[in-house]
DNA sequence: ACTGCTGTGTAGCTTTTGGTACAGACCGAC
DNA sequence: GTCGGTCTGTACCAAAAGCTACACAGCAGT
């Protein structure tokens, strides 16, 4: 855990004044590391938590041990955490771990809280926040029960795959995204390959016909 | 839709004056039934939606025509299109419907806005609301891929039977609950009568043993 | 080069779930 | 009562997904 200087915070720029004196006062800047998880179901939260930079996973577990992402949080966007342990005080119920080197801004909660009553345009932020959250989980709780896991597979590629078409991750990352077991993700890759749609090597997999993936999705 | 008085508005006779008469000029009170869906994806959203008597469900339609419910909106609660339409801009994604004769009060969009900015009370609803309906969403997406059709089925019973026990409820609402179909309920309630755990009747289950069901979802 | 670790490829087998098809039971309307 | 609709029960088959077990490939460290 570092803290340094908040001249990064990306969206907080546009805070007044005002709002950025409380930031300078109170908030750290918190560095983390991909293989430990930084929060567990339960765990007391002492602020908002705002991702600067790298990307940040929410997931479950499941008693047999299977994980699930649930979402990510990109660099600009809030931890709801935060917002759930500061509005309310239901316990939080999934873990976070931040997927590469990440930093986030931690605002302790009573500046955070000062900050919401006082700016209209932290209002805006943390209720958008929250909205787009609702949003994503909808979506996604659709997805699974909507699509098959080819389908969902297809998307997870399409989405994550940078512009060149190449995807950093092992199949054992898919699987926990996806909820399911790593050999059930090589063996859709193995139909995928088959069908010329991708290319599969030790951490990475290489789309080359995106349109086929998408078109997997559209109709099975 | 009939415009009335808003006395039997619950959580808000907790408002202050000024928030009250306002209100009282834009708010309407909507009646709904059963069948016709309030709402579909992609609907325009006119105000901040609070439902006084009855209960709303949201639920989604996959492509191939199944429904599955995302969450329930009970007395008291308030429905986030409202929300996601007055603070985002995110088309809504999901269908609602009246689950029983069911009050709505429709706060105008103006109208809520001008409330949420003045009235800090109204500011801790809404975050307050949006933040369990996210720990429900959670919630429900975890239980999806972490339990099975049976135990997820035996939750369903187990938490929306009344006091004495009784849910009338048919199955093919439950299979839409669950996202499956009315045959692989069937299937599972005649397990469940087999051990004993349940007696199924014409539109209504009775439990018989709610350890046997809890038992059930603690370990397979 | 050797070793060990991590990641991938594959082959069965089992369980779970979905799909189809049909029979019968209950209920209300007429 | 009888008709028609809705709800339930069930049998059988197909598809999807999970589980186990193992072989091998790439890579890093020694």
């Amino acid at each position: 855990m570092t803290t340094s200087s908040l001249e990064s915070l990306g969206p907080f720029r546009k805070l007044s004044e005002d709002g950025r004196q409380l930031l300078r006062r109170g908030a750290m800047l918190v560095q983390c590391g991909p293989p430990a998880p930084i929060l567990q179901p339960g765990q007391n939260i002492s602020g908002a938590y705002f991702v600067v930079r790298g990307r940040l996973r929410v997931y479950a577990i499941a008693p047999d041990g299977t994980e699930a992402t649930l979402y990510f949080i990109n660099p600009g966007e809030t931890c709801v955490f935060a917002l759930n342990s500061l509005f309310n005080d239901l316990r939080y119920p999934a873990w976070v771990q931040a997927e590469s080197d990440t930093s986030v801004a931690l605002i302790p909660g009573p500046v955070f809280r000062e900050l919401f009553q006082k700016e209209p345009s932290i209002q805006d932020v943390t209720v958008r926040a929250l909205s787009t959250l609702v949003f994503r989980l909808m979506e996604e709780l659709e997805e699974v029960h909507a699509y098959k896991l080819d389908q969902r597979l297809a998307n997870l590629l399409l989405i994550h795959a940078s512009a060149a078409g190449e995807l950093p991750m092992t199949q054992q990352q898919m699987a926990a995204h996806l909820g399911t077991t790593r050999e059930v993700v090589a063996r859709l890759m193995r139909d995928f390959v088959a069908r010329g749609y991708v290319e599969t090597g030790r951490g990475v997999t290489r789309i080359k016909d995106a349109e086929g993936l998408a078109g997997l999705i559209a109709t099975p």
